[in-house]
DNA sequence: AATTTGACTTAGAATAATTCTAAACGATCT
DNA sequence: AGATCGTTTAGAATTATTCTAAGTCAAATT
């Protein structure tokens, strides 16, 4: 028993069967910790959350699964100027403001005909199916948040 | 002697003196590699590059020389997908696109006021000093460039 | 119910980009 | 010439991630 609430557990096999892959305790414990704590955490602080509710999963196994979600487009992975690669389970499009005093990745939202106009800087030949945004930059003093 | 313009022999002096850095002829080298190639080599092949025509350089040597241009402002480094660093010479605003076919990297101009468009989508107590964006796709056929 | 199948998990080894270390180098200053 | 100090060098070390090969498990087939 993990902390999934229904309505993610019925998103995950979903999206697992509608990939041909299987819904697994590992993969749910996984996903639940995803969603727990929405701090961006590495395969490693995965692997250690995951650990506390699963003690015998191994951090290969956290590294499938996270692929695993990936590849089912349950959750993206967030890459930041060569660190370890962090895992997020926003779906809406959102950038990324990474904090230079601390580390951490904030999400930031965007307003959709913000993302229209930045397909529109492409020229034609590009046809892009992704967009990254990243700040990179300090929060201003007494909002730790 | 390597193949730098006397106007960016200058930059490049300029910029490490203002650095407190010493011009060499391993950094001159590098740094005409980066120039005369535009397509955002890795760190392994400017060294392949660099060492012909500099063939006792070190790959160590060409890490270093990398770090002390970006350092001095001189080039950024590209970070896509975990995928090596790439290094970049041009210093004017803009964005990449990542083909997923070829992964080669493009420089997309981004028009000045796009830049502030994106400023405005951050809320107020993030600080930003530096914006990333990339896009990931495919080239239209035809157009390898 | 036993067997087979194939996806999944596991521990540990392997990989690869990058950084570190310690010694050697070289230009400049005394 | 000797001292100083930033730079270069080869090779070792680091570390996130991937690979490998054996073991597990549940569902499908006999």
């Amino acid at each position: 028993m993990n902390s999934l609430k229904q309505m993610d557990r019925g998103a995950l096999s979903d999206a697992l069967d509608h990939s041909g892959q299987r819904t697994t305790p590992q993969r749910e414990t996984v996903f639940s910790v995803l969603l727990d704590e929405r701090d961006h955490p590495t395969a490693d602080e995965v692997y250690t959350r995951t650990k506390s509710r699963m003690p015998t999963i191994s951090m290969a196994t956290v590294y499938n699964c996270l692929e695993t979600l990936v590849s089912c487009g349950l959750v993206k992975q967030v890459n930041i100027e060569r660190e370890p690669t962090r895992y997020c389970p926003n779906l809406a499009p959102h950038a990324h403001f990474h904090c230079r005093d601390t580390g951490r990745v904030y999400d930031v939202p965007v307003p959709p005909d913000m993302m229209h106009e930045l397909a529109e800087v492409l020229p034609g030949e590009y046809r892009a199916d992704s967009v990254e945004l990243v700040f990179r930059g300090h929060l201003a003093k007494g909002k730790t948040k």
